[in-house]
DNA sequence: CACATTCCCGCAACCGTTTGCACATCATTA
DNA sequence: TAATGATGTGCAAACGGTTGCGGGAATGTG
């Protein structure tokens, strides 16, 4: 028997890190050597049906009816090949199955982030409601390229995949890539981010809801003059958000003043500066709404350096994507929780539906209905044990 | 034409939501309806080699090896069938193709969570890797259950994975389920969370050089009395911390004082009590290092609840979990990386060699060979501009 | 006993691709 | 001119499983 002693160490490598500039480490690669072992099964073919079919002496398709529990096939038979499988641990190829159906059993999920807690979570969702149903999920993160993005699509279409998840990428304007699926017979369910065609299945969630409690809340605590610090127009999330501060406001029958809500572009020198435009304008609000916990890490730190007394001079109230966002010093009072996982969910079972209903050759009827699905957002209170 | 006109509305449903109770959210299906679509291709069946070869009257084989350039066939004959697959939007059916070479360029990965920052991370090294080198990712979480692991390796070996990445629950004693998997010639190769069996392939970051450089550092800054906060004992990470806390104390003549180091279980009431029982102890620490960002976050809010100012009275150390933790009041001023991506990335990259020694043929040594790759943990600074 | 019925089971095609081998054609060389 | 080699192409098996259909054997019925 041969031994193959090796050892090797890899070389400094680069490897750029967040806050830090660029730092370097070693890898170090020991390879232990072992050959006492021998493997009995060194080319052990898996079982097949065939070599039950050959060991019991009866045909290929008597021993795949046999497995599948078809009526044709006798109590004996059937018996007498099910023990064997047992026995033989034979377990069906699914490669040659799916290639036999056409069908994959596996749905893509192609995200931006996965370092996003909204799209981890999202996927959570995604991975619970697909192995629910027996499908699995192929994963593929953007990172908000959108070259990117199409080379997954291409990889996705590649695989068969039998449908596709999508939340597109923040600078996707074309959409091509996604209408030649549709060629493909691919369905496509999107969610949290959708592009602007029409025709098309989508979850979303709708923040208006949210925000309009945000601001009630706020109302009822007594606060009146409320600020709103806004992402980057463009967005449609924003736009919600704007929608549902000036349906509450003049629901509530404080005017609408342009002037205490300012959009800022998420960095944290924008923040800085919106924030304190916002506390030296001449109605200095008591509340302020941030678009994301990001964004209200930040306002607070502005506000904590111009002498507020956090939750006691300024409350801040945000939409949810960090989970610890209560861990830290000043969490919001309350955020609008935007449910990634149930989003994620409710579109996997939405895609599935789908999938099924295409197979069950309902094909005429599918290709005309379309699914728009909207969850409502919905403001959480935090618990105050901590302030 | 038919119109299928259909409305739906789910009704109320619970969901369970992180700090909050339990709260509740519709969600509305609207179903609309866009008949007027028709679609051409609604029986077309995907082009093959099959149809190139009628139409060019030639034989499959011969499309097969153009479409290959394989040098036997001539160029006439090359061109023109390259040139009908391109017009007819040819691709091969790669299900055909992973059933025909028994291979489905995919690896499994099974992680504890993936909202966890390190584990998102991880996965990004992963996927990065993975297309790099022509393979898909195939995802699943095991949310630390111990059968939902066995639940997903099954499914994974259902799908004919070509190999997996892991990275076990930790409450896994039972590795039969893995072993298993040897028998079926799947390579596993494990990252961050080992289990502790011989004869394994894993990644995996050394927390012991960190640690060191973080009480270095400390030293520097002229601390002499540095406290730990380490995670529950059971953890071999944990023992690494203690390690490298004993040794650089050591070499710095300082001597061990057990009363320093304490361990928690992680929630937060345990680090509060901890902390306080350090800060209040006979020999009060100007410097906590602790198990990670989640506890530093509870302990620095511990600490100013004592009244103690931090970065002055007392500083923190930890190790980075949360790459958002310097948007926190008071981030620790450094923390030890882990590299989560690029453990994710360097066990893919050795998953995906073994996965081709194992195609060419080389069973015999591989089956002898074992890689053990350590990354070595490295303590980053923060910058200190928003202190 | 003849016939119909039911129960079991096997044959063979099929899914799309790859590939070892044989074969045909043509040019080159002895 | 025949043997040899190079070049280009096709045949058919194989991968593992599913399924329509046909048919033999056993059983029931008149």
């Amino acid at each position: 028997m041969k031994i193959n002693h090796s050892y090797s160490v890899c070389n400094i490598r680069k490897c750029s890190v967040d806050a830090a500039n660029v730092c370097y480490f070693q890898s170090n690669v020991c390879v232990k050597l072992l050959s006492y072992i021998t493997f009995f099964c060194m080319e052990k073919k898996l079982p097949t049906i065939k070599q039950i079919a050959q060991q019991l002496n009866i045909s290929i398709s008597t021993v795949s009816r046999a497995l599948h529990d078809h009526p044709n096939i006798g109590l004996r038979t059937r018996m007498r090949v099910q023990e064997l499988a047992k026995q033989l641990n034979y377990e069906p190829n699914q490669t040659a199955i799916f290639f036999q159906q056409g069908k994959t059993f596996t749905i893509g999920v192609i995200l931006p982030e996965l370092s996003e807690a909204f799209f981890s979570s999202a996927i959570s969702g995604i991975e619970d409601a697909a192995h629910k149903a027996n499908y699995t999920v192929l994963m593929g993160q953007s990172h908000d390229v959108v070259d990117k993005e199409k080379e997954l699509i291409n990889a996705m279409k590649k695989h068969r995949v039998d449908g596709l998840l999508i939340s597109i990428t923040k600078n996707t304007s074309n959409y091509e890539h996604f209408e030649a699926l549709q060629r493909y017979n691919i369905p496509i369910v999107f969610f949290d981010r959708i592009p602007k065609i029409p025709n098309i299945h989508y979850v979303a969630c709708n923040m208006i809801n949210g925000t309009v409690q945000a601001i009630n809340f706020l109302f009822k605590k007594g606060h009146r003059i409320i600020g709103m610090i806004n992402g980057p127009e463009r967005l449609p999330a924003c736009k919600e958000r704007l929608e549902g501060y000036i349906q509450a406001m003049t629901k509530s029958r404080l005017k609408y003043d342009p002037a205490l809500v300012l959009n800022c572009d998420l960095t944290k020198e924008s923040v800085c500066a919106v924030t304190e435009k916002l506390l030296t304008g001449k109605r200095r609000p008591t509340a302020i709404v941030t678009f994301n916990d990001y964004v209200a890490l930040d306002a607070v730190q502005q506000a904590q350096k111009m002498k507020f007394k956090i939750n006691k001079d300024i409350c801040f109230v945000s939409y949810a994507n960090l989970p610890m966002s209560n861990y830290t010093a000043y969490p919001p009072l309350a955020s609008v929780e935007q449910f990634p996982y149930q989003q994620g969910q409710k579109a996997t079972e939405t895609l599935i539906e789908l999938l099924e209903k295409n197979s069950n050759g309902e094909a005429e009827n599918n290709n005309a209905t379309y699914y728009k699905i909207i969850l409502e957002s919905q403001l959480i209170v935090h618990d105050s044990k901590n302030l």
